[in-house]
DNA sequence: CGGGCGGCCTGGAGGC
DNA sequence: TGCCTCCAGGCCGCCC
């Protein structure tokens, strides 16, 4: 489900309700995720620690605890995480509840079971295998055109499958792929190898503001995404191209035209008019 | 080594 | 109403 707008706006909701915060207990109801969590290594890793930090890396929110603890969450695709008063009956799927000092609850609710949980401390994340090859952060002022461009040298694939490679450029899922090759106006078929630098340096520039304007607009809540709070988002109204296969396109106006194909085992949503 | 594909899971939507 | 198929925001590991 969730890309990095999502994850960022989970991050943003939490962060003033979490900050200070103190983890009394755990319980792992379903362990069983996709990979299983390690729930006694958890339980000692959180159990009596105060939040200190909300961070996010790609798409993973990143809970910093005291003593240097951080506990790592991946909403996989339909995971979510959301913070509730003590009193809440737990719903179909709540694999996970950490049980605050006030009483309240964050619970992990994830239908799919293609989430992760796991802690560690935070010295060893960048070392860990699913951070270790991760690339460079959309936000970080050195991402531009070149980086993307060089990434590119050697290679030959479609641009679609480059923009979601995330070690090329994390936090590009599947909708915002579609959205930055749509504002852009390049083919999602269009090898990386026939790029030039000035579309590199658009298309830099087009990640950040569809991943900017998805953060402002609360994420895109196509069916279950909320944020920590529970509200909705929506950037699903703003979407130009995914999933408006058979609509009309909002650049060229022209009816029935956004096309929807396959790559990768992943639909991809563009206008053969507008993108070459 | 790059890149395509299957698999992991459940649930919702739509066809018949 | 019920059954079947397809599809879904991620990611890894296995192939060629």
């Amino acid at each position: 489900m969730p890309e990095l707008p999502e994850v960022e706006v989970l991050r943003r909701s939490l962060e003033p309700r979490l900050m200070g915060e103190t983890i009394e207990g755990v319980t792992v109801r379903v362990p069983a995720l996709r990979e299983p969590i390690p729930k006694a290594r958890l339980a000692r890793d959180v159990t009596g620690r105060q939040v200190v930090g909300l961070r996010r890396r790609a798409k993973y929110l990143l809970i910093d605890l005291a003593g240097g603890i951080t506990l790592v969450l991946h909403l996989g695709m339909s995971g979510r995480l959301t913070l509730v008063p003590g009193e809440t009956p737990p719903e179909a799927h709540e694999h996970v509840v950490f049980h605050l000092a006030s009483g309240r609850r964050l619970r992990f609710r994830d239908p799919r079971r293609f989430g992760q949980i796991f802690s560690l401390p935070g010295e060893e994340i960048a070392g860990h295998r699913r951070f270790a090859h991760l690339g460079i952060e959309p936000f970080d002022p050195a991402f531009t055109g070149d980086c993307l461009r060089r990434s590119a040298l050697g290679r030959r694939g479609p641009v679609k499958a480059f923009l979601m490679d995330a070690s090329v450029v994390v936090g590009v899922g599947n909708i915002y792929a579609s959205e930055v090759l749509f504002q852009t106006r390049i083919h999602p078929r269009r090898s990386v190898a026939r790029i030039s630098r000035q579309r590199w340096e658009a298309v830099a520039e087009a990640v950040r503001t569809v991943l900017g304007e998805a953060i402002a607009e609360g994420g895109t809540t196509l069916n279950d995404f909320t944020d920590g709070e529970g509200n909705r988002g929506y950037f699903q109204v703003s979407l130009a191209a995914y999933g408006r296969e058979g609509e009309a396109c909002h650049r060229c106006g022209e009816g029935g035209s956004i096309r929807r194909i396959v790559q990768a085992g992943r639909s991809t949503f563009y206008c053969p008019r507008c993108q070459h």
